[in-house]
DNA sequence: AAGAGGTTGGAGCG
DNA sequence: CGCTCCAACCTCTT
């Protein structure tokens, strides 16, 4: 096997932009760098094509804020204190390399913005990474379409997996990655991942500055049109003007000028920070080249993994990055002498690849985010499903309260992180502080909420994650949605997290609880996963009377997990999947209804139940005991 | 048709 | 900490 060369002796920038594509271009570029997905410099391969156009007369990095966007997502605090955190980073590093520049940022819908931009900047290039997933696909498909319209050039450049996503699709006869082995497979006949390149050494100028804004009043105007006029509320300052205030009028937004309240998480932001982690990460050869995800301890208080995901979602740090420190590290700590390393797809390789199938069964699988029409996942039951109106086919928007009651106030216990179950609960509760709790810890959460007791609709716990966590990614989410609830991806759905067995394998302590329920702080090691067990003495000494202070168990454990299980056991019998007609007339609902109703799928048993199925198991396995001891006297 | 493998379960045993 | 069994899922290989 060939040694592996230095990553720094390979800096080529990846991919090359081919020469054909700037043949007979003597015409002065004038190009707009736009960032969406990528708030770096380093391993950014669109940010170096861009930056290889000949004869760049004048140069902008850009960010668009779409109103629209920013209006639908007006919850998730930390996810956009981090971003304007990075935004501010990367404009800084831009200033680094050349005082003139900096990120210039517009506040307005993307196509109406860089219309103006072209034409007002006589923009000849728009550069941008390549963003596959469907929100994007829409997106980019109107920009390329005005773009022709307006001579610009664009340049779409892969940079934001280890494979571009459609390229791999294409070679899966345009068909989802469905396993890890089916997506290594193809990827494999790609070539290796491309080296990270060099971060450019300069930056040009800007242009004269034509578009200097001050005491425009028009500014927010387009062609004597209020562009934001119907999105403006009076809660925010943000969209009176395509541009900031008029002292800074390209700035970054402030939190407030956006009408949001301060965020609450303490993960910095930023390509720098990103970088800092990568490296902490790096400098120990031995963990990076024994790490295993599953074995990592979700119940610790200081991060067990890197915490890089918040960083990977807004491109501060790029995946090229991570993959070729690793493999050097790796390497040199192999070759001197070190022993043991983890393999795909626990280590951190499997990782990287698990966001790139991910990535590339959301860009083959239209409707990947709901059940109703999602050709990969399976159909179940559910309770708190997304409703449609069978008309026009659009969910029913405002969501109806459902007349399952009892599911809607489990979801809300869960979602509030008031279940009577403080390991469910300290994660929800850290999950929504801190915008980012470990993977297991959302395994637990995800599984509780869904095939585990609460069989609630996968879609409403993506919704929550989609809120609350800053990493939050439209391919890998409901990915890990569909696999947790046993929907696509993973099936043996007779394997459950113990709400209490499960954190106890790491903790006996509950640290993690008593720092995130702290009215549990005084419990003993021995009930801290169950107050609910320990005798009202012990509540009282503990001053947390449960019931009172901190909830009962909303549900029963064991029970509710049985009954998911017969249930999902019925739904799969069924075997269809979300784009089936029985699906979509309801049929395979009602059938399932009568379905449980015949196996006592449709009600939780009494204790007396309960214990003549356990008794009549026990005969049933005692009698195949009797019977393989037959089966085995034959062999012999 | 049968068997192996699948990132991340629990309980009980040594 | 690693083993087996539990009751049994899907997909891919042979």
């Amino acid at each position: 096997m060939a040694p592996q060369r230095s990553v720094k002796q390979e800096v080529k920038p990846t991919p090359t932009p081919t020469p054909a594509l700037f043949d007979g271009n003597t015409k002065p570029a004038r190009v707009v760098y736009w960032h969406r997905t990528d708030l770096r410099l380093t391993d950014s391969p669109a940010l170096s094509t861009a930056l290889s156009i000949p004869h760049i007369e004048a140069f902008w990095p850009i960010w668009c804020f779409d109103p629209e966007y920013v209006y639908k997502h007006r919850v998730g605090l930390n996810r956009w204190s981090f971003l304007l955190e990075s935004m501010k980073v990367i404009s800084e590093e831009y200033g680094k390399l050349n005082s003139k520049q900096r990120l210039w940022v517009f506040r307005g819908r993307p196509e109406l913005v860089l219309k103006k931009v072209w034409k007002e900047w006589g923009i000849t290039h728009l550069v941008y990474e390549k963003d596959s997933n469907a929100y994007s696909r829409i997106r980019d498909q109107r920009i390329r379409d005005l773009a022709s319209e307006c001579g610009v050039q664009i340049i779409e450049v892969h940079g934001r997996h280890l494979y571009d996503p459609a390229e791999v699709g294409k070679l899966n006869s345009n068909k989802p990655t469905m396993t890890l082995h089916q997506w290594q497979s193809i990827t494999n006949k790609m070539g290796p991942v491309g080296r990270p390149n060099q971060p450019p050494e300069r930056i040009p100028d800007p242009g004269d500055g034509h578009l200097g804004t001050e005491g425009d009043e028009d500014w927010g105007r387009y062609e004597g049109e209020d562009l934001n006029a119907h999105i403006r509320t009076e809660v925010d300052t943000c969209f009176e003007h395509l541009t900031g205030p008029l002292v800074d009028p390209f700035s970054v937004p402030t939190m407030s000028q956006l009408g949001f309240l301060p965020s609450t998480t303490t993960i910095r932001g930023g390509t720098v920070e990103a970088h800092r982690r990568l490296s902490l990460f790096l400098s120990n050869p031995t963990a990076v080249a024994t790490f295993s995800k599953p074995r990592s301890e979700p119940t610790s208080l200081e991060p067990s993994t890197t915490l890089l995901s918040p960083y990977i979602k807004f491109g501060c740090v790029g995946v090229r990055e991570i993959w070729w420190g690793c493999k050097e590290v790796i390497d040199t700590w192999r070759k001197k002498g070190g022993k043991g390393e983890t393999k795909e797809p626990e280590n951190m390789f499997g990782q990287l690849q698990f966001r790139d199938m991910y990535a590339c069964a959301e860009a083959c699988t239209p409707h990947f985010e709901r059940i109703r029409g999602n050709s990969v996942c399976r159909f179940i039951d559910w309770s708190l499903q997304n409703q449609y109106d069978p008309k026009s086919g659009q969910e029913i928007s405002p969501r109806p309260r459902s007349d399952n009651e009892e599911a809607e106030e489990r979801f809300e216990a869960w979602r509030e992180g008031r279940t009577g179950f403080p390991w469910i609960d300290a994660c929800m509760r850290q999950l929504k502080v801190e915008g980012w709790i470990h993977h297991l810890a959302r395994h637990s959460v995800a599984c509780f909420l869904t095939r585990g007791q609460c069989y609630i609709s996968w879609e409403r716990g993506m919704e929550v994650f989609d809120e609350w966590l800053i990493d939050w990614d439209p391919a890998s989410n409901p990915g890990n949605w569909m696999w947790l609830s046993c929907s696509a991806f993973f099936s043996q759905y007779f394997r459950v997290y113990g709400l209490v067995s499960w954190p106890q394998k790491t903790d006996k302590t509950g640290a993690l609880v008593r720092k995130y329920c702290p009215e549990l702080k005084d419990y003993p090691d021995k009930y801290i996963y169950a107050p609910h067990l320990a005798p009202i003495g012990v509540q009282q000494k503990a001053n947390c009377i449960i019931g009172e202070d901190y909830p009962l168990p909303m549900l029963d454990e064991q029970a509710c997990k049985n009954l998911c299980i017969a249930r999902i056991k019925n739904a799969y019998s069924l075997a269809l999947h979300g784009d089936a007609p029985e699906v979509l007339d309801g049929s395979a609902e009602e059938k399932l209804r009568v379905m449980h109703e015949e196996t006592g799928a449709d009600r939780e048993k009494s204790g007396a139940e309960r214990g003549e199925e356990e008794r009549e198991k026990r005969r049933k396995r005692s009698g195949n005991e009797s019977l393989d001891g037959f089966f085995k006297k034959q062999k012999v």
